[in-house]
DNA sequence: GTCGAAAATCTTTTT
DNA sequence: GATTTTCGAC
């Protein structure tokens, strides 16, 4: 390659090994990056060091775990050199699959405009699939449908069957595994006849796509030369597949990712993938980024002696050079309330210092453990955003408009009609399914005869659901004009069946109409959403207010790759953080360990460590509290974490 | 066949 | 403590 006139002084902007990183062209090379080491940095300057040596932007694949993560990045290169980096393609895995597959559906026995499933759509299906195998009537219990659904994505992004992972993580359901691999099978057939993928179908079919299609491995392979995977450590094996095959024409995988940061083992993660990389690109080169930019010493040192307890050695120990700085302050508070105001108190306190509410964030194992700060942040008047826990388009109202859509558009979508039809006054589970045979066999509800209903009393709501369908089905209906034509046939039911607490739940429906205005069409509407739900907390709210002061509340998996001036860390109560659930496995307990360091190092300045004394035993029922007292959480009494690592204060609320 | 009421179940993290 | 499934009356 040339050398080009460069427009940007790498060499002034980065240091060593990030500079490293960045001049690397051409073959594979794992970045090991640690907490706030320039990650995200590394990457940007690495587009657009790409881009200015004359590599065309469509060659570049950047791959995040979040879409607005990856726009984030295009948006930070396109400030640093120019508009080019904006053709970038970029994305989660789960979008670019989409992306490649609505192209290449045919290929893989599927038709173009397929839907994809939530993980409640898919949940659905496989409760209907398993009610008509009569398996609920059986003397054993049959896992539900939730469990069901997990153990099929885990054998999905782990590569294997049911049957083993029942072996590893379900024993108490190891002796129905031939029944649990007849209905995977019956789910799997019934999504391909219905034209219907679920979130982790995405991943496999690209990867059946790539495998069994040479000619369009090579075609993709050689669109996308440049290869950059963010986050390194949370891909599985399937993903670590695509990477590979994507990369099969040319080997240019750029990996950026940290051992010690890996929280995603639920998903099929595991951390020791990251290890396998050189062995999986040969001729790798790696570099790895000690050098930490964003906390204070103290703060470092806290975290790096909560990893230093962790039973697997990681690769590496952060330095910083910021001098100065408060050791983290722990707070135990009489309750949960108390802890509570204690922040609410602190937030207001750190205002008043002028840390604005952007720069500030309380984050948290599990979406419920804020609920009680939710109340007392209104109280004060505080406005927040929250990431993680209970998404928008889960409460069951939004799901119900949303099944319209998707009803009209793949009329053999059973999930979605089954639901849409009970809603209909004297349609149960029997006549629903009469009525969805008939749509699909007919191809539509349009076209479906009179006679199935016509002595019905619901004849007159089959005749406007008719109605609303064609309106929606036409090409030229916008997304917001049909959210709107269904919201004016759905009014009438949503007040009947929520009738104790429609009030609450008519905004709601207002927003969908409002997120609509930004698609044109129906189907990109409906995939948007499927592929990055919307947080609650931001379902009304515009991209104008953006500019707002608000605080963040946010789950720990929420809140990998940012950071905050001040971070509050709440509920440090063993089996809340670590959760009970993982007090029987080692290895989940570990990643507990590590999802508490990624929570700590968000922080740059201030880091609050919060613990409430007592917890209303009648809410823990799992069995940590049965004194009615609570321990600290384990990570911070281990060796003299308490003692010399932090300093204690008095919630003085 | 539908639909409300009582009983059983399990509590996490995400695309 | 809330959701989801099952049961039994209409």
């Amino acid at each position: 390659m040339s050398p080009a006139k460069l427009s940007i002084d790498y060499e002034k902007e980065l240091n060593e090994q990030q500079l490293e990183a960045v001049r690397h062209i051409d073959g594979p090379l794992l970045v090991i990056a640690g907490a706030g080491s320039g990650k995200t940095r590394t990457l940007v300057y690495r587009v657009a060091f790409l881009v200015e040596n004359r590599i065309k932007a469509q060659n570049i694949l950047l791959l995040t775990f979040t879409r607005k993560a990856a726009q984030e990045m295009l948006r930070r290169a396109s400030t640093l050199l120019d508009e080019r980096c904006s053709d970038v393609a970029g994305g989660t895995y789960h979008s670019f699959s989409y992306l490649i597959l609505r192209k290449y559906a045919d290929k893989i026995g599927f038709k173009r405009g397929f839907t994809v499933l939530d993980r409640s759509d898919s949940e659905d299906l496989i409760n209907l699939i398993r009610a008509d195998m009569g398996l609920s009537l059986k003397e054993t219990r049959f896992p539900r449908k939730d469990t069901l659904g997990d153990i099929f994505s885990k054998a999905a992004n782990c590569l294997t069957d049911a049957t083993s992972i029942l072996e590893k993580q379900y024993p108490q359901f190891f002796h129905l595994a031939e029944d649990i691999e007849v209905v995977r099978k019956r789910y799997e057939e019934t999504k391909k006849d219905d034209n219907l993928m679920d979130y982790d179908d995405l991943l496999v079919y690209l990867k059946e796509l790539l495998e069994k299609n040479p000619g369009t491995r090579e075609r993709l392979s050689s669109l996308y030369r440049y290869i950059m995977v963010d986050e390194y450590q949370d891909t599985n094996k399937i993903q670590s597949s695509i990477t590979s095959l994507l990369a099969s024409g040319h080997g240019n995988v750029m990996a950026v990712g940290d051992d010690s940061q890996s929280i995603y083992s639920f998903r099929g993660a595991n951390f020791k993938n990251i290890m396998d990389f050189p062995s999986l690109f040969p001729g790798s080169k790696i570099v790895t980024i000690e050098k930490n930019y964003r906390s204070t010493a103290p703060i470092l040192s806290l975290t790096n002696e909560i990893i230093s307890f962790a039973s697997e050695k990681y690769s590496k120990k952060l330095r910083t050079d910021i001098k100065g700085g408060r050791k983290p302050l722990f707070v135990e508070t009489q309750d949960e309330n108390e802890q509570s105001r204690f922040v609410c108190y602190k937030i207001l306190e750190l205002r008043e210092e002028g840390v604005s509410l952007n720069n500030m964030a309380v984050l948290f194992r599990a979406g419920w453990h804020s609920n009680d700060l939710e109340l007392e942040l209104r109280k004060f008047g505080v406005p927040f955003r929250k990431f993680g826990g209970i998404k928008f388009t889960e409460a069951s109202h939004v799901k119900d408009v949303l099944a319209y859509l998707k009803a009209f558009k793949n009329p053999r979508d059973a999930v979605s009609w089954f639901r849409i039809l009970k809603l209909i006054e004297g349609i149960g589970s029997k006549t629903a399914q009469t009525l969805h045979a008939e749509i699909g066999r007919k191809g539509g509800i349009e076209k479906i005869e009179k006679r199935l209903y016509s002595s019905k009393n619901y004849r007159s709501d089959m005749e406007e659901l008719k109605k609303t369908a064609s309106f929606v089905n036409d090409e030229t209906t916008r997304a917001s004009d049909a959210v709107r034509t269904v919201l004016d046939f759905y009014r009438e039911i949503f007040m009947r069946v929520y009738s104790e607490d429609y009030p609450k739940r008519a905004n709601d429906l207002d927003s969908l109409a409002v997120v609509a205005e930004r698609y044109s069409s129906v189907e990109e509407f409906l995939t948007d959403l499927t592929l990055e739900p919307i947080e609650k907390s931001q379902a009304g709210t515009t991209r104008e207010n953006d500019e707002d002061e608000i605080l963040t509340l946010s789950t720990v998996h929420s809140a990998k790759g940012l950071e905050w001036h001040s971070v509050f860390i709440l509920q440090l109560v063993d089996g809340y953080f670590p959760s009970s659930y993982c007090f029987e496995e080692p290895e989940e307990m570990e990643e507990e360990r590590r999802l508490l360091y990624v929570a700590a190092t968000r922080a740059k300045r201030n880091l609050y460590l919060v613990k409430p004394g007592y917890l209303n035993p009648a809410r823990n029922y799992f069995g940590f509290s049965y004194y009615g007292t609570s321990q600290v959480s384990r990570f911070l009494s281990e060796g003299r974490i308490l003692q010399d690592f932090v300093e204690r204060i008095s919630a003085d609320v």
